[in-house]
Order: structure tokens, then C-alpha cells, then sequence
DNA sequence: TTGCTAAACGGAACATTGTTCCATATCTGC
DNA sequence: GCAGATATGGAACAATGTTCCGTTTAGCAA
């Protein structure tokens, strides 16, 4: 009852972890008895696909609890399909977090490329904010009980923090900011604005967000 | 996603005690434009009783989602019943849990005529426990971000911390315990205990619960 | 006690959503 | 192109939420 969010967030175990990643990367595959590797078809890949896109972005508008059907209907499948690959709920929701978590985390990489060192971090910290803004429902999970979430925090640690703390560490060696932030402080802290207030909280946050960020320069060695 | 349950529990403000006071107490009358008030039936009350018990046995088993028939149908009732007085699940939820809250605020006044100021704590505190563990599905409910839960932990902490408080004191006074411990602190940290682990928990929090209550009388002044 | 009336009741009926199953359609390797 | 394996869609069933209304009952007055 009175347990705290970051319980979840610090109970991060290595296990966890590799097994979360090999139940998705087994999904590519499915091998026989023999030990052979057969590949999926790739209508079925594509389905899947949809069914992952579908959900993110119901998911984000109506929360995880949202119809079976109304999914399966934007990814313009049957039931039947979303069941086949999708046995629980939990599997997707799962699927979907992850896919995002991967998806915001190779924006880090683009936006490294793109923009010089302090911009990128902005750019991305603005990018992970926004991930956190359409987790509706997403903390309701984690309390659900239901131990098929107990993988999901560390997994966005895991990917989270050393990303943020490469961005933290180019920005601060070439001068632009701060050198003494810890990236996991950071994530919390933009987690805990982000999830208070609801639609009409975005500005709000996003404003707050631009206030950390410069002072996140206001330290910086190079003035 | 990363906030802490805290805040919530940080986030008492009088209004909300005092709405949700007075929501719970007009339940019992119903007062016509002319400003008498007429008294409820008596079976509807007994009616209302029968289900915020049948709730209560049910929350602590099956959750909070249990099924509304069977909760009426332990209660005794119909359906229509159940929902003329609690028209969303969220109504019998704070219901049931203010009553809770109110059983086990009241169980101290007992203790402390029971018991000498040491052993009133100490039983308190393993009520209080007791309390906890039988919250299945509470903070998943304080997370779904329902707005029918805001005056809940407010609840909680402005009746539970006073209580301990006092407690605190008085054994305190009577040279039983040691004298600088929150009230607040002493609640959250029971808190975490009592949520963390399952059924099979349950002895294990307890004994936790001990090694603590051992710990507030270490450092009596008595000894 | 009896009769009247408003309040309350119960549960059938309907609505929504989860889940299973299989006849049909589609893909893949040859 | 063919055959067999694979995947599909959606009807059918199950579980649950919600509404509605004919019937019952408590409270009250005579």
C-alpha cells in the first residue's frame, strides 16, 4: 500500500531480464523437434506488427484495459489472430512497452548523430518524457500484482539509464552542462512529473521539463 | 511510472477528508426540500452493512475487480440492490475501506484500556499489520489514476497517525519504548513490509513486524 | 390491527467484453 | 502449379457489468 514506485524500479535482476528478452526474440522462431529452425510466415510477422501498433496506440488513449476487439479491429485482424500470438494481456502490453522502450531508445543514437551534445540530450530527455506521457495505466499495472510485469521495470532501467547517462556524459565533456547529475536521479524525476496531472498536465510538464534542462546548463563548465 | 506512493500518501488536504466524510455520513439520511430529514429504512441499512461485509470478505480474497454478483450474492441481496447504493465499484471500495480504517483506529482505544501503554502498541501495531495484508489490489487501485481514490490515502494517514501517535506517546511516557520515533515513518515502513511477498509473506512480515516492535523498546528509557 | 404509500427489493434481460474453435484462406517449399 | 503446413477471421460461447420494472416490505396514520 504505502510501497514505494521505485521498489519495483530498483528490484532489477539480471534473469529477469534475459528472460524477457528471449521470450521476444523467440517469437521470430519456432523450432521442431528435430532442432531445426523453421521461419514464420511473413503475413503472420506482419499481423503482429500491426497488432503491436494497434495496441500502442490504443493503449495510449484508452489505458491497458481497453477491448480485445477494438485492438484486433485497428490492426484490422480477428480476435482469433490477436489470441494466437497474443495468449494474455500481459503479452501484449508487454510487447508494446518494450517496443517503445526500444523505439525511444535508438532515437538517442539518431539524435546524438543528428545534433551536437547538448541538443541531443535535450532532444531526447524531451523524447522520453513524451514516452512516459502515453503510459496511461502503466503504473496501475506494475501494482497489479500480476507477476508477468515484474520483468517490465528493469527492463526500462536497464535501457534507460545507460542510454541517459551516455547523452549526460558527452553533453558535460564537451562543456555544455553539468557534470555531477546521476541519469537514473534524472529519470525519476521526469517520471514523477510527468505522471502527475492528466491530459492538460502535458504543457505543464513539458514546461517544467524545459526549466530542468537549463539548469541542467546552468552549470556547465564552459561559462 | 516512477512516482512514488508518497505522494499520494503525502497529498492530504482537509477538503478531501471532509468531502468524503460527508458524503459517507449523508448516506444515512436523506433530507426533502422542506429541510426535515427522514431516517432510511431499516432493511435498506441492514442491506447496506450486509454488503460492505460481504465486500470487505471478498476485496481481501479475490481483489477489488471481484465479480458484483457474487458480492451481492453473499451479502444476501440483488443486484439492483447493490448498485442503488454503491452505483460505481468505487463507492463500495472507499466504503469498505473507510470502514476499515475507522475498525482499526477504534481497535487502539481498546488496546489501550486492555493493555499497559507497551503491549497497547505492540498489539495495535500487528492490528494494524493485519489491516495492510489484507489489502489485495489497494495500490493497484490508487494507481489507476480514478479520481474516486484522491481522498484515499488522505484518509488513511489522517486518521492512522494520530492514532499511532498516541500511542507512541503514551508508551513512550511510561518509559516503555523510546521516544523519537514518527508516527509517520513507522506506518510507511509497515507499509513496505507488509506489501512485499504473497500469502506465504505473511509470517515472514510478521516476524519483521517483532524484530521492529523489539527495536522501539531497545531503546526505552526504563532499561 | 389494518390499510395505504413510498421506498426498497430482486433478478430477468440486455450490453459489453473475454476466450475458444474450426471451416476457410493463404503462404511456402518443391 | 500443387500439396501440406500455417495462419486467419469471426461466429459462438462464457463471464461480467448495468438497467429496468413488477413485486415486496417498512413505516405510518387512522
Amino acid at each position: 500500500m504505502f510501497r514505494l514506485a521505485s521498489e519495483k524500479f530498483d528490484g532489477w535482476i539480471l534473469s529477469a531480464r534475459l528472460k524477457l528478452n528471449l521470450f521476444l526474440e523467440n517469437n521470430r522462431m519456432t523450432d521442431d523437434t528435430t532442432g531445426t529452425k523453421k521461419s514464420i510466415r511473413a503475413d503472420a510477422l506482419r499481423n503482429e506488427d500491426a497488432l503491436l501498433e494497434a495496441a500502442k496506440e490504443i493503449f495510449a488513449t484508452s489505458g491497458v484495459d481497453a477491448p480485445v476487439r477494438e485492438i484486433a479491429a485497428r490492426a484490422g485482424v480477428g480476435v482469433g489472430t490477436l489470441y494466437r500470438r497474443f495468449p494474455k494481456r500481459s503479452d501484449l502490453v508487454v510487447g508494446v512497452y518494450k517496443r517503445e522502450v526500444d523505439a525511444c531508445v535508438s532515437a538517442a543514437t539518431e539524435f546524438a548523430q543528428q545534433y551536437g551534445p547538448g541538443d541531443a540530450l535535450s532532444h531526447w530527455l524531451k523524447r522520453y518524457c513524451q514516452f512516459i506521457l502515453t503510459k496511461k495505466g502503466l503504473a496501475a499495472a506494475l501494482y497489479s500484482g500480476d507477476p508477468a510485469f515484474d520483468a517490465l521495470p528493469g527492463y526500462f532501467r536497464s535501457n534507460f539509464e545507460p542510454t541517459l547517462q551516455s547523452l549526460l556524459k558527452s553533453a558535460a565533456k564537451a562543456g555544455e552542462i553539468r557534470g555531477d547529475i546521476d541519469a537514473y536521479d534524472l529519470l525519476r524525476a521526469i517520471g514523477n512529473l510527468a505522471s502527475t496531472g492528466g491530459s492538460e498536465g502535458a504543457e505543464h510538464t513539458h514546461r517544467m521539463l524545459e526549466l530542468m534542462i537549463d539548469g541542467l546548463r546552468f552549470g556547465a563548465k564552459g561559462r
